[in-house]
This record gives C-alpha cells, sequence and structure tokens, in this order.
DNA sequence: ACGCGCTCCGTAAACGTTTACGATACTATG
DNA sequence: CATAGTATCGTAAACGTTTACGGAGCGCGT
C-alpha cells in the first residue's frame, strides 16, 4: 500500500531497525505491542514492516522466549482407523483453529509414520520443543503417551478417553451414550437379541462403546452374550463380514448396532445376498450421521452431531490447561464427552413380531 | 537400557556436557556424526544422551545453521473439493513420510483455516522459517502460491500441476489421460454423447480433466458440447445433481464421466428414480477407484493407482530441489502425470443400440 | 633434536529475537 | 531552582545450538 512494492526478503529485525534508524529494542517493543513506545514510533514500525515484509523468525523468537505459539495435533498416518475417517480430521481441526486463532496460535498436525511407534514419534516431537502443547487423538485402552505428555510437563489434550488418562484434559464422543439409546430403541421395538460391532484395535472407543452397550442390556435384564460382540474394521468389508459372521450364527441377532456408519453398504449388502431386508427382517443402527449414509436404501438411523463443535470445546480444554492461557478460560470443564443426537430412519422403524 | 530409569528432561547440551565433564563442542560434534571425535567419546555421549533423555532444541539448532530439518505440507481444512480427503491426504503423506524418514526429515501438515486467504496464511508460514521446504496441494488455475515461493527462494513442489506452474515442479494425476481413456472407451461401446463432471471450484484439476475430455471428443470427430460439462460438488449430492441436471436436457447424453467416484452413488440414485438403470440404460465411468465404491450394483468402471508411491514420487521431486539433497536424487523429473490403470466394471459394458 | 602431520578436543563466536535495566528528556510539583 | 515522576528509547545479556579455529599430545621420519 505504500508507495513501493515489495523490494526483498527482510534479513532480520536488525535491517529493519537501520532502516528505521532506530533502535532494534524499540522495533520488537513496536511490533509486540508493548506498552512502553510511542504511538507514532510503533506505526512507522508496523508500516515498515509491512512494507518490507518482515516477520519475526520464529526460531530466534522460540529460542528466547521459550514458546512457539504452535499447538500439536498428533495423528497416526495409516492406522486401520484412517482407512474411513473421512474428513474427520479436517473438521475437528477447524474447530481447534477457530478458537486458536483468537490468540494468535497456529496449529501443525503431525503425522505418525505407520513404521514408527507413536509413543516414540511423541517423545521426540516434544523433545525436540517445537510446539507448546499437545493433542493426541485416537487413544487407545492404555496409551502411555498421557504419561509421557504427564511427566514431560508439556500441557496437552485429548481427542478421545483413556484408561490412562482418567486424570487429565480430554473430549470424546459420547459413545457409551449412543450405545445406551441405540440398545433402548431396539428394545422398544421388540427386540431382544441385539448385536453390536466394535473396532478390531485396541483403540479404546471400542472398549467404551461394548460397555455402553453391556450396560443398557442390563438394565433391560438382557443377558450379555460375547458372540453378539463382532470385531470388525470399521469399513464396508468390515459391514459385509459382520453381517457374515452374525448369519453364520445358530441364534441369529434380529438388531444390529454398528460403530461405524458406513458398515452398513456392506452389511446391506450381505444380507441382501441372503434375501434379508434391512429394515423388515433385521433392524440396523449406525453411529455416526454421514452424508453418504443417506443414500442408503432404507435410509440408517443413526446420531448427528457437530464435529466442528467438538473442536471449538476441545480447544477450549486445552488453553485452560496452559498456564498462559488459563486466565481466558478459567471455567472449561477438564473433561467432555460429547452428546449425539439420534436421527430416525428406515433402517430400524419397524416392530418386531414377538413370532419366536 | 542402562542402569537407572530416565531420571528428569534434560535442560541443554550443556547440562549433558558437564555431566560427561567433556566440552559442550565435543558433545555436539558427537551427537551429529562429526569426523574429528574419539569412538570411545561417541559412545560415551551417545550412550549418556539416550540414557538422560536429551534431544537437541530444534529453535537452538535452527538458528544457528538456519535449517529445521522440517518440510511442510499446506492443505486447505475444509474446503468444498474435498468432501473425504483425509484418506487422500493420508495416504500421500505415508509415501511422502518413508522417503522423507530416510534423511531424518520430518513432515507436518499446515492446515490452512477457511476463514484465512491460503496466499496469506503461506506467506506467514514461510516467513516464519519454520520449514525447510514447501509442499503445496490443491493447486488452483493460477496459483499466486508458486510465485510466492519462488521469490522467497524456498525450495517447494506441488501436489497438482497449475498454469502459474509450468516451470516448476509438480506431480499430478494424469487426469487427462483419463478422461481420453474414458471417452475411448465410451465411444468404443457406441457411445456419442457422453456428459462430463467437473468440480464447482476453480481448482486446476478440473480444467485438466475437461481439457482431455474435449480433446478426445475432437480426435472422434464428436462435437464439443458446453451443455454436457456440469458443474457440481465433488460428492454424492453433487452426483445426485449432475444426474438431475442431465435429465432435464432436451437430448440427454448416453453416458457420463464422473470426477469423482463417490459421486456415482448419487447419480446412481438420481437415475433409478427416474427408472433408468446404471450399465444398461446409461454408461457411468468413475474416477479414482475407492473401497466403497467397489459395493455399488452395477460395479463401477473406474481407475486404480497407489497413492503412496505418488507421495514417494512426490517426495523425490522436491528433495531434488533442495540444494542439500540434490545429489542424492539428481535425475528426478521435476513434473510427473502419475499414470491410473482401468479396472473395468459393469456400470459402462454394454454396447449402445443404434436405435438413435 | 627437530619438524611435520594426524587425532582429538576446548574456546568462543555467531544465529535472531526478547526483555531487564538504565539513560535521557521532558513535565509537573514543591 | 530542585526534585520527582513519566514517557520513550538504547544497551546488552540471555536463550541452546553448531562450527571455525586453534592448541595439545603423539608418532614418525629425517
Amino acid at each position: 500500500m505504500a508507495h513501493g512494492g515489495t523490494p526483498r526478503p527482510m534479513k532480520g529485525i536488525r535491517q529493519l531497525a537501520e532502516h528505521l534508524d532506530i533502535s532494534i529494542g524499540t522495533v520488537s517493543r513496536a511490533l509486540n505491542g508493548k506498552p512502553d513506545v510511542n504511538e507514532e514510533t510503533r506505526k512507522r514500525v508496523l508500516a515498515a514492516a509491512e512494507q518490507l515484509g518482515y516477520v519475526a523468525n520464529q526460531s530466534g523468537r522460540s529460542l528466547r522466549q521459550g514458546t512457539t505459539n504452535v499447538i500439536g495435533l498428533m495423528i497416526q498416518s495409516s492406522r486401520e482407523t484412517v482407512e474411513n475417517s473421512d474428513n474427520f480430521f479436517l473438521t475437528v481441526t477447524g474447530g481447534l483453529q477457530s478458537v486458536f486463532s483468537r490468540h494468535n496460535l497456529d496449529l501443525i498436525m503431525l503425522p505418525c509414520p505407520n513404521d514408527e511407534d507413536p509413543y516414540e514419534y511423541l517423545k521426540r516431537m516434544v523433545a525436540r520443543r517445537v510446539v507448546d502443547a499437545m493433542i493426541i487423538s485416537e487413544t487407545q485402552r492404555v496409551d502411555k503417551r498421557f504419561d509421557l505428555l504427564a511427566k514431560a510437563k508439556i500441557p496437552f489434550a485429548a481427542l478421545g478417553r483413556s484408561l490412562s488418562g482418567t486424570q487429565h484434559p480430554w473430549a470424546d464422543l459420547d459413545f457409551d451414550g449412543v450405545a445406551n439409546c441405540a440398545v433402548d430403541r431396539l428394545v422398544a421395538h421388540g427386540h431382544r437379541r441385539i448385536a453390536i460391532s466394535v473396532p478390531a484395535s485396541d483403540i479404546n472407543l471400542g472398549f467404551v462403546f461394548a460397555e455402553g452397550y453391556r450396560r443398557a442390556l442390563e438394565r433391560h435384564g438382557i443377558a450379555y452374550d460375547p458372540a453378539l460382540v463382532i470385531r470388525a474394521k470399521s469399513s464396508e468389508q468390515g459391514g459385509y463380514q459382520v453381517a457374515d459372521e452374525l448369519l453364520r450364527l445358530e441364534d441369529s441377532p434380529t438388531a444390529v448396532i454398528l460403530i461405524y456408519e458406513l458398515m452398513a453398504i456392506g452389511l446391506y449388502r450381505r444380507v441382501m445376498e441372503s434375501d434379508i431386508i434391512p429394515g423388515r427382517d433385521i433392524a440396523v443402527v449406525g453411529f455416526r450421521e454421514a452424508p453418504r449414509a443417506k443414500f442408503l436404501q432404507p435410509a440408517l438411523t443413526c446420531f448427528r452431531t457437530s464435529l466442528h463443535d467438538l473442536g471449538v470445546e476441545l480447544a477450549e480444554i486445552l488453553l485452560s490447561n496452559m498456564p498462559a492461557y488459563n486466565h481466558i478460560y478459567p471455567t472449561a470443564k477438564r473433561q467432555t464427552t460429547w452428546p449425539l443426537e439420534l436421527v430416525p430412519g428406515e433402517s430400524d422403524a419397524f416392530h418386531l413380531t414377538t413370532s419366536k
């Protein structure tokens, strides 16, 4: 906007100071909004910085003040989970960023290579001191990363709970609540033999899901049958396999709850191969709502939530655990189970005839 | 593995040196594999570093040697383009990392918030000097980021070509080749009126795709009809809309090529609502092979490729453009169009009766 | 005995920034 | 006029690391 175009990338704050004939310290203070600097000189400095395209070197800054203004989000690049995480991470990331950007914090994603141990990877990353705080995801049943971060005294929050993290901050989808609600609904429709699918890996959400399912059955006085808990991949193939296994049982269930909505595609296909019609002969409930699950016939009963808002909540939880920010977010809860809303479909809308 | 557990996080290289009663310079040389250090002392240093859990502070290192050993991959967090981009990016990322890790380079993903201008975001990131090199994705038809990176003299490569990047390194899927092949196949089956779907945004791949389509028609002496080029979102809904628009035409096409495989789900649904059977009344060709597209009835004709290997290629292209590494990858091509292989399905397997 | 080369190591100067501290000029107050 | 107070700025030290440079010790050939 000034008279000249951008000449060439700046060398450093020193050149900027020389160009302005001002001391380097004053320039720094001006840029960082410190109080003891004349408003007029501050304007000059800001204008010159803009014109010359000066941006503070992050390494120098971090080295001096021990902070990087960067939050890391660790994800596992190609675990089985990722096969189907549509834009799960990117939507949550959007929510995180909407909070972080208000405090000039940048979020970077740290994808752990699939041939590296997540624990070692995280250790390496925090030791490098390139992030001020960490968010870990895909938490496992027992997850040593909680201890690592706590011991390293680096602020963190988890996307997903864990037995190792009972004392630590996390936000997680309400898996057991969903299982509960699904069971209630199916029982109300007359079902007694209800199957459930859980992930094949040791990711914690599977256990939480199964636990909610078990407790709901108990509440209705229905015996828990381990044969009805099917471990399968969270994909269409997984859904196909689930159906396959269930059809092999001598006493086939009349309803099934899937931990991942797209599994319904494979499940529909498999049962229809045996002339069983979903929504008439078998009830199906999926987990999350996905646009592409809407196209299923019959429409899948599932659960809706805003992953963006979950990201917002998670960001606030994290900031409330960072010394520099906890005065801004003092009352944020340390742990949150994020609610989901039932979206009734046709896949479980029938009432079971009590023939059997 | 030594006798003691990890006592507490190291302060810095100075403490490590004191603990070993060795000068700080020697410790640094030992850790960095410099030649002029006794093999025995090196072993001592490495052992102590391992035991005390010392890892070099990245800020200090970067500041001194002007390099960070970090490669940035910029993505746009929630553009309309990519309904399920998690998969796409994470698989490509896997390929990238498999190359980078051999050179102790870490990859971080930089998600541009959707309310920030990608150009400004990138500018901010490179000015901070937190990455040694950049990979940009979702390149647009004209993309100022190429000029920015070239002017900033920071090594980079693009995932996706651009008119702005004709002189610069990139790797991209062979969109025009796919369009070409699809048209050839459809024409061989007797089709003359062939529609195509392109993204609604100004991402460049749509233009490349359409251009390949146009040239293929020309080669077969078929007139190019702009009405048959449908702009739509790359999602199931988009596929539904495409079908909707095509059915409205007075002279409906007999075949359609989709730029995104999952659009077929919506398209199937819409045409079947009008009692038109895909694979019998209308031919459909999708773009990439996706596990969940396999469950479509009739099976979708599409194109298979390895995104992991594309990542490998892209990484090598980038490294060949970095002064510190180009002696290792000297002969890497600067630009690559990545091939895809036809996977014949049933969705276009019929021959058109020349009734019309 | 002398010089030369080699191996190994210590010293200290950078890298770019922030910030505690002190200096200066000016204003207000007695 | 003297003093205190305030606004503004300059100086220099730190942050943790790498690396150019030089020095000490040693072996070896003359």
